[in-house]
DNA sequence: GTCTATATGTAGATAGAC
DNA sequence: GTCTATCTACATATAGAC
């Protein structure tokens, strides 16, 4: 796999406004065809007929079917990240650390771009593929675990008896259970009968990760 | 996608035990090689290989890539489901139901045969794949919702004031964080440093869960 | 940058000898 | 049931005109 830094590094100059378009076009179409079917299962030409664009163009804004993926998990981690690390400073500013608003930092983002912006939800169903595959270990390893080490510094400063490894596997049960509630909501209902409102689903997920977080 | 009835049905008489042998080699490279790659990123010809038979034959007793897939899956969940009732009806009997014991008896069989069979720990990474997978729903409903719901009556029987929505949530959470346990070894050492032992980490996961069960 | 045409490989599936 | 050979389709990728 050709590495990502290499292939930004050729970029010259500035694009026009029109290739910025269609750049961004590409872009869009990958995560939801990703989203939708993963690696493997995804093509270049569903891509290129999601975009509207022809068969070469992914090719030429993507560099390449794994490149494209690559890039196309990169491009919306930096905002997610930025937003978590923004909602932690606030935390700590005000002095209002605990497992509960910690997990709320860290999880409330994604639902929120969710909410307003459609294509962050295939943008979670997109990370859920590459969580789920530790073929990707590299992909998330680089976009999510900078920030999943701060989270985790001050869930162990809440718990100085604990190890890091038990935080750490918490943690991990955690954004599992986040990810669940982006990506399973069909099994939810298959098990569940009717659905509830969002906010009080969330609001489970942060007190049922919390209570399994605090100290035995 | 054929139905996995018709298929079965076609089978006339008792095969030999060469049949039966080769047969297995099919399915327990199917399993290998899917639970690896997943659906789209197997190939017939992978698993011809890992099976170490001619690709004509991995068509004959699969029946197709979709159909190998499904009964791949569909091999292990009975056996998985019969311990998974067989240690809830223990818990009645003795009348020992607790949050904390029944997640035991929903998550333990599956680690206890992963110690014993490696083959079960390629199961349960096939799992997370369909778990992780919408498309693949039909299947999971099949093959695991049946067992799921009596061990969502139970629950259910412990919170009588939550609604089924809810417990159903917390449910789905509790699954995903046992397939992440099995799945992402490397996401917890990468956060975690030193690993702790596999009779830690289970013990870690029911205590998890299950305080995220009990009642607010 | 954009788009057409094409090169090259490999996928799933099957026919038919044994 | 087993295995070889092959059919057909479609994948990624690129070359080169505009």
């Amino acid at each position: 796999m050709p590495a990502l830094q290499d292939i930004d590094a050729k970029r010259q100059r500035a694009p026009s406004q029109r290739a910025l378009a269609t750049r961004k076009r590409v872009f869009d179409a990958a995560e939801r065809v990703f989203a939708d079917r993963g690696f493997d299962g995804a093509t270049i030409r569903d891509i290129a007929a999601e975009a509207g664009e022809p068969v070469g163009t992914i090719h030429h804004h993507g560099g390449g079917k794994e490149v494209l993926f690559h890039r196309t998990v990169a491009r919306r981690a930096e905002p997610l990240s930025q937003a978590r690390r923004a909602a932690l400073e606030t935390l700590k500013r005000d002095g209002t650390v605990t497992a509960e608003t910690l997990l709320a930092a860290f999880f409330r983002p994604i639902f929120d771009l969710s909410r307003d912006d459609p294509r962050w939800r295939d943008y979670a169903r997109l990370v859920s593929f590459v969580s789920a595959d530790e073929r990707w270990r590299s992909i998330s390893a680089a976009c999510f675990d900078p920030t999943a080490e701060l989270f985790l510094t001050e869930l162990l400063a809440l718990r100085p008896t604990a190890h890091r490894a038990e935080v750490a596997e918490a943690f991990v049960f955690s954004v599992s259970a986040m990810l669940a509630l982006l990506t399973s909501q069909g099994r939810i209902a298959a098990l569940g009968g009717e659905m509830r409102a969002a906010d009080a689903q969330i609001d489970h997920l942060i007190r049922f990760c919390a209570a399994g977080l605090a100290p035995a």
